[in-house]
DNA sequence: TTTAATGCAAAAGATTTGCAACATG
DNA sequence: CATGTTGCAAATCTTTTGCATTAAA
């Protein structure tokens, strides 16, 4: 699943919009990792990106790809899979059910949805990505707490 | 948000049905770690599991901890959020869309559905989680290599 | 030329493993 | 009692940081 020429080329110049309105050099190291990511349909790790990038530049060091990932995703200009710089949380509520991730505190709130639980994907959808076997519905936003108070409840999450 | 007292019964006979079928040995350090897990409310990660596991025995170590939960984790007792043992992962695709993740080989696509993006949560949920953001569809199942071929295309993924 | 970014190496953090001692069934 | 499980300590793996050097604007 490669992207499209044109939909990097147009990528590619909002991350260039956007480090130049945030001050932002555009380093040789930066705009390669950028273009990594923005190529790439698999959604790769950074360790994948640091290889790829490698190919093209070989002096570039890992901590530089780490960084500079952080980096753009703190500039809006991608986005981490998962739960981000968190590490794996557990749960055993294993009925069916959806989350609410605060995006302020990193609180995670269950709720439930018949409503989604009966969703049913277009077909398009069903047949060219594969079996499925389970949903799952996740929302953003900021918590009740949060939004009352002006300080996040746990301020040190990012 | 705790779990109620009748529930969290009800997950322990489970536990204990599903040792006793897997000829899993019920010890004080699974029975405690299952317990955090089946009563917490809020996701926890394993430090926090083990912090709170180590209120009642102070001898438990942290890799136990881990081992029971990735134990628990196969047995279908308990589920992980986010990527589980995967790294972060990153995407530059910045419109809205939803995943598909292939259990089998760990591949990640994504796919567009204007139904899902225009379903709008019951109001219940809205007003007890606060205010929303984004939202994110994430469908599991089994992608269309891994059904043709029955060697999973990446069988190093769990 | 000024300032920010890189690469290196080392530190820090998170998770896993080998193994002798121990507890469960 | 036999075997699987634990705790410890050490290893491994992943990610971050300090700092002198280098490159972008």
């Amino acid at each position: 699943m490669e992207i499209e020429k044109q939909e990097i080329e147009k990528r590619m110049a909002h991350f260039e919009t956007i480090c130049r309105k945030r001050g932002i050099k555009m380093t040789q190291q930066r705009v390669l990792i950028y273009r990594e990511v923005a190529c790439s349909g698999d959604h790769p790790d950074a360790e994948k990106i640091f290889q790829r990038v490698r190919e093209r530049l070989p002096t570039v060091s890992l901590d530089t790809v780490y960084r500079t990932l952080w980096l753009l995703n703190d500039l809006g200009l991608i986005k981490t899979l998962g739960l981000g710089r968190e590490r794996s949380r557990f749960e055993a509520n294993l009925s069916g059910h959806h989350h609410f991730v605060c995006d302020q505190c990193g609180i995670i709130r269950d709720f439930y949805s018949t409503e989604l639980d009966n969703f049913t994907l277009p077909d398009a959808v069903v047949d060219s990505q594969g079996k499925i076997k389970t949903t799952h519905f996740e929302v953003h936003g900021v918590c009740p707490n949060c939004v009352a108070e002006k300080t996040p409840q746990n301020s040190s999450y990012q």
